[in-house]
DNA sequence: GTTCCTGCAAAAGCTTTGCAGAAGA
DNA sequence: TCTTCTGCAAAGCTTTTGCAGGAAC
């Protein structure tokens, strides 16, 4: 799936247009998420910026995610494991997790055209297509 | 959606077909979820059985419901919060998840109409579609 | 100057593990 | 009899909370 890094300016913006406080750590959680589409972990963000902000603690990235998901710049994906990981894409598409090297991988799925039963009266807010097997590249090297 | 509830001969049926050991514990864990298909979380399984079974452990709880999805005979959701839930409908079809409740429901979707880009050489194992939103029922409460 | 954020320590909640006694086959 | 299960206590993890000092506006 494509995307595009937006500059520093644009995440400053992005955050202005939300109404979020600007601050060094925030900046630099949504410019991980956004270099680093790989659906990460808190962990991973802060081994990720630890070398940079040694100071930072998991206590702001949870406050952070948290507050960028309020703002809808940041989605949650809650798939297997007891371990929230975080998108900073919120377009509409799948997530496939690979169980051999446990990464995540992005695909193309037209949530519209969907035909479901059983819903009638209810309010959808968000929907989720969450797929697991082997990815390619785990297969080829079997 | 609808499903028949299964007899206490069929639930020792199916535990031997599987080669699972019989116990007291096991048959009353699996006829909880065959009585109660509310997608219960560890919690409600074992408040449900405490009267019937003061000396029930959680953790034989978690060893039954882990021994069942090996078997196969049960889905583990893993759909918003950090709290299991257990179906054991393993036919395909979407959950909802109720934002003012918290209960669970079933939908029928085809996911064998879905039509996706971008896993080309992925093995596909499991397929999963959670919807989450407002139940009719909580809207009529409003 | 006021409001809100950061980060430490502690707590909370879900799940797993180690192990001795008990039950199933 | 031999294997496997149960259930207690403890530990392991992820995430949240309380709060004092500090940064943003």
């Amino acid at each position: 799936m494509n995307y595009m890094r937006t500059s520093m300016e644009n995440l400053t913006t992005k955050l202005k247009n939300s109404n979020i406080r600007l601050s060094h750590q925030r900046l630099k959680v949504l410019e991980y998420l956004d270099n680093n589409r790989i659906h990460p972990t808190v962990d991973q963000i802060y081994n990720g910026l630890h070398d940079e902000i040694p100071t930072l603690s998991k206590t702001t990235i949870y406050n952070t995610l948290n507050t960028l998901i309020e703002a809808g710049l940041v989605k949650i994906i809650t798939i297997e494991d007891n371990e929230a990981r975080y998108d900073i894409n919120t377009d509409l598409h799948g997530h496939f997790k690979c169980k051999a090297c446990g990464n995540i991988y992005d695909f193309e799925i037209d949530m519209d055209s969907f035909k479901i039963k059983g819903l009638d009266g209810f309010k959808v807010f968000t929907r989720d297509v969450y797929y697991s097997g082997i990815c390619s590249k785990c297969v080829e090297d079997d």
